[in-house]
RNA sequence: ACCCGGAUGGCGAAAUCGGUAGACGCGAGGGACUUAAAAUCCCUUAUCCGCGAGGGUGUGCGGGUUCGAGUCCCGCUCCGGGUACCA
């Protein structure tokens, strides 16, 4: 084959920029987007082009992406996989000011440095379509999107408590607060009042709740989406004030217990608290309100102590007619509920800690299996609603407590005291961001006609290039300090006007980007209505879990109301998604300070980008994550180089091996099956156990045997594949070669390996036919001295399993 | 506290339906080739007793079901992730 005896090495560093270069030449990674036969959408997250590069949680995500990408091409689908760029929002904006440059500089560099290492490590990524969500050409849509909400009445503004980051100078949602803790730098989190945009996704949270039954998601990430939205069916249970013509308006999920409700609590920014405050209390309860607003979330939601005060006045107990005192305190929350309470200190763990500090009622009105209904409560309150039966509740004594719910709220509803509703934990999206780096929302403020939209005649509303995008403490947008570009005339009046100079959330830049892909080059619409029919929804999407109930949730969120307004025809963006797990380091998780962050160019410097491929899939099972152990790494390039040299050994002379070929049939079969499942570290284990096979002892390899192996091991190491299938006489691609075949005919053995057992422990193995019955299975087995020696007398009993084994039990 | 995961050799990990526990890889030990080393190839490698043949034990802990349990059931412990005063 050579004309040397000595044979050329493997060398990654020649092979790979070759195929890179071929790709390119060929367009062979470019979808056919406009007349494909199968269609298939394969998408990655998309990165945040951070300064520091590619980091190697992004390769193994991007790696087991693509070798599904890959793959779903061998199996003949036309594969459409696209990536972009997350480029808008506060990580480049806070870097560029730490390093004193401007976001608008660096973020091309970072793209070029990211494009780099991401052509480095060989994905098929169709550049054609390429998005960067700091563009005009992207973000003139995401204002698009904007308007398309404010159209619909999902876009809002409101004067609200929000999270302020004071280090990072800005709003933050819900979803980016952390124990209290901005999630990016750690600084705690303030509460303040100001005016934002707001996109009303409570409305749709029966349907984001309903449609995760049917969606082909991990379950980990349905089930947090579900805890996230947490749907929580209750009741609003109205308490009349005595001596007030007022009433206050609680909500619970255990009308059962009303008999044990027996004082209310209203959260301290309760719109009651004014007028239901007596003269004798007012200062204390001034005092208290004071207190708490100027607490930061912090403190509120981190200490768990019980405070409150007494607002002197009495509501009535619906059920029992018996005067409560009505108390306010700040572990009831506005934003949950109806920002009241009843207190039911016998059967909520919250209740009974402050009515212990506060000596208030103790009364049981549930009782356990072992209980009667004077057992008194110990030290806790008895919160079991599965177990408990009503006590010390008139009429109800005796009902189950799931029963009693309905029954008590029905009682309630007919003396007109009740109201059975469903409450939702998912808030509001708040989307504004006083800062810099973002789309503009695009909103002109008129005196005269108000807040109105920026015709879509007139996007984009460009950000200016500003040198002094610093955010200040004044919680205003830098925009604010331009006056140039904050002054315009009323797209209605034509009066002079001022520009919204809030930008839009991240969040928002990425809730839409999976539709701009196939249209990337088309400047006329967001998405153009045949490729995104042809295209979308998207049929694979694998990312990480750490956008379960951010990114994920409000891409959802952002197709229904697409599709509501009617330009798309579909409400869930992503039909399968696949959430893969974490990479660590020896042991222990990567971090900077740790000084123990995996460089990939060192390892694709150092082994190739096809090893350090194959071995990010081969450390662990993919949806778990695994452990990064640089020694591991040398395992996979060993069976790379022999696939190499045996590819330059193989022979065309003769017939392949029965033996070998056998195994051959085998290993496609599982390496096909692992693969689909995203079981790549046993699939890759498989394609080693065969190379073993086709090796051993150093025999010399037939041309057959190695031809499906290339192709098996294509999507994992796609540069090496190639060179071998060129080397073994193809002019093509390897991805255009298909998926090898499995003969069903060669899976089948004549002979097994029977387990003997006595008594359920193995006594000895057996070489029979595959179809051996039973009794001449056992006949064999006693003449056996390892096992006839354990049965002493008459077997009591014979347990047969076909082809697998024989346990005699005595 | 609650909701998800997870716990298997010296290490990373395998194990469709309950049916040979430890595939594959790393590391380690031994051997072949070599003046030598590297590379490559071959063998051994859960553990205890035994010279050996062989036997005992073993998948976080305690029970249970079963001819048979890493796998199923009940009760715990520890680790990772998510959520958290959500009424």
């Amino acid at each position: 084959m050579s004309e040397t005896d000595v044979p050329t090495p493997y060398v990654p560093a020649a092979v790979e920029p070759k195929w890179q270069s071929r790709w390119a030449e060929r367009g062979t990674n470019a979808a056919k987007l406009d007349a494909p036969t199968r269609p298939f959408y394969a998408l990655m997250m998309f990165p945040y082009p951070s300064a520091e590069g590619l980091h190697v949680g992004n390769l193994f995500a991007f790696t087991g992406s693509d070798i599904s990408a890959r793959f779903h091409r061998l199996l003949g689908h036309d594969v459409f996989q696209p990536l972009g760029f997350d480029a808008f929002g506060i990580h480049s904006e806070n870097y560029a000011l730490k390093v004193g440059a401007h976001p608008m500089e660096l973020t091309p560099k970072n793209v070029a440095n990211f494009t780099r290492q991401l052509g480095r490590a060989g994905f098929m990524v169709d550049w054609n379509q390429k998005v960067d969500t700091s563009r005009a050409d992207y973000y003139k849509w995401t204002q698009w999107v904007f308007l398309q909400l404010h159209k619909q009445g999902l876009a809002y503004k409101k004067a609200a408590a929000v999270n302020w980051c004071p280090t990072d100078k800005t709003v933050l949602a819900n979803e980016q607060v952390e124990n209290g803790l901005c999630e990016r730098c750690g600084t705690a989190v303030e509460q303040r009042f100001l005016e934002q945009w707001f996109f009303r996704i409570s409305e749709y949270a029966p349907r984001l709740l309903a449609n995760l039954d049917w969606l082909d998601w991990s379950p980990v990430t349905r089930q947090a989406q579900r805890n996230w939205i947490g749907k929580s069916e209750g009741a609003e249970l109205t308490f009349d004030i005595a001596a007030h013509d007022a009433s206050v308006t609680v909500f619970t999920t255990r009308a059962d217990t009303i008999y044990g409700a027996t004082y209310l609590v209203l959260a301290p920014e309760h719109p009651l608290v004014g007028a239901l405050t007596t003269d004798a209390q007012r200062d204390a309860v001034t005092q208290y309100v004071d207190a708490t607003k100027k607490q930061d979330l912090i403190s509120r939601k981190s200490s768990k102590e019980k405070t409150g005060v007494f607002t002197g006045s009495y509501a009535v107990n619906p059920a029992t007619g018996a005067q409560i005192p009505v108390w306010i305190a700040d572990y009831v929350l506005m934003e949950y509920g109806t920002g009241a309470i009843m207190a039911v200190p016998g059967h909520d763990e919250r209740d009974f800690e402050f009515a212990q500090v506060f000596n208030l009622p103790i009364v049981r009105v549930v009782a356990g299996p072992d209980d009667h209904a004077d057992t008194p409560l110990g030290d806790a309150a008895f919160t079991d609603d599965d177990h408990g039966r009503l006590v010390n509740s008139g009429q109800f004594d005796g009902l189950a407590v799931q029963e009693a719910k309905r029954t008590v709220t029905t009682w309630l509803e007919g003396k007109q005291h009740a109201k059975a509703v469903t409450n939702y934990r998912l808030h509001d999206w708040c989307i504004s961001r006083q800062r810099y780096w973002g789309p503009p929302i695009p909103i002109i403020y008129c005196d005269d006609c108000g807040a109105v939209p920026v015709p879509e005649s007139q996007l984009p509303v460009e950000l200016p290039f500003i040198s002094d995008f610093k955010p200040d403490d004044s919680g205003i947008s830098p925009l604010a300090r331009h006056e140039e570009w904050y002054r315009v005339p009323c797209p209605t009046c034509s009066k002079p006007a001022r520009r919204e100079t809030d930008v839009s959330d991240t969040f928002l830049d990425s809730a839409w980007y999976f539709l701009r892909y196939p249209s990337a080059n088309h400047s006329d619409v967001p998405f153009d209505a045949a490729r995104t029919k042809t295209w979308l929804p998207v049929n694979s999407y694998i990312g990480g879990n750490e956008h379960a109930v951010l990114h994920l949730l409000y891409s959802r969120f952002i197709t229904m109301v697409l599709k509501d307004g009617g330009f798309i025809d579909f409400e869930e963006p992503f039909t399968r998604f696949r959430a893969h797990g974490m990479i660590i380091r020896e042991g222990a998780k990567m971090s900077k300070s740790k000084g123990n962050v995996i460089n990939p160019d060192v390892y694709m410097e150092e082994w190739g980008a096809d090893a350090f491929r194959m071995y990010l899939m081969f450390l662990g099972p993919y949806e778990e994550g695994g452990d990064f152990r640089d020694q591991g790494i040398s395992g996979v390039r060993r069976f790379l180089d022999r696939l190499w040299s045996s590819v330059r050994d193989a022979s065309t002379e003769g017939a392949p091996d029965a033996d070998v070929l056998r195994k051959m049939h085998r290993t496609i079969k599982k390496v096909g099956e692992d693969t689909a499942n995203l079981a790549y570290n046993t699939a890759i284990a498989a394609m080693m156990e065969y190379m073993n096979a086709v090796r051993r002892g150093e025999r010399a390899p037939h041309r057959d045997e190695l031809l499906p192996l290339v192709q098996l091991v294509a999507p994992f190491a796609p540069h090496l594949a190639e060179e071998c299938w060129e080397q073994l006489g193809h002019s093509g691609s390897v991805f255009d070669a298909g998926w090898p075949v499995f003969d069903a005919a060669m899976l089948v053995d004549n002979t097994v390996d029977l387990v003997v057992q006595v008594n359920g422990k193995v006594r000895s193995k057996l070489h029979v036919p595959v179809d051996i019955t039973q009794d001449a299975a056992l006949a064999l087995a006693m003449q056996e001295e390892g096992v006839a020696k354990f049965v002493t007398g008459e077997p009591k009993k014979v347990i047969f399993v076909p082809k697998r084994l024989l346990n005699i039990v005595v």
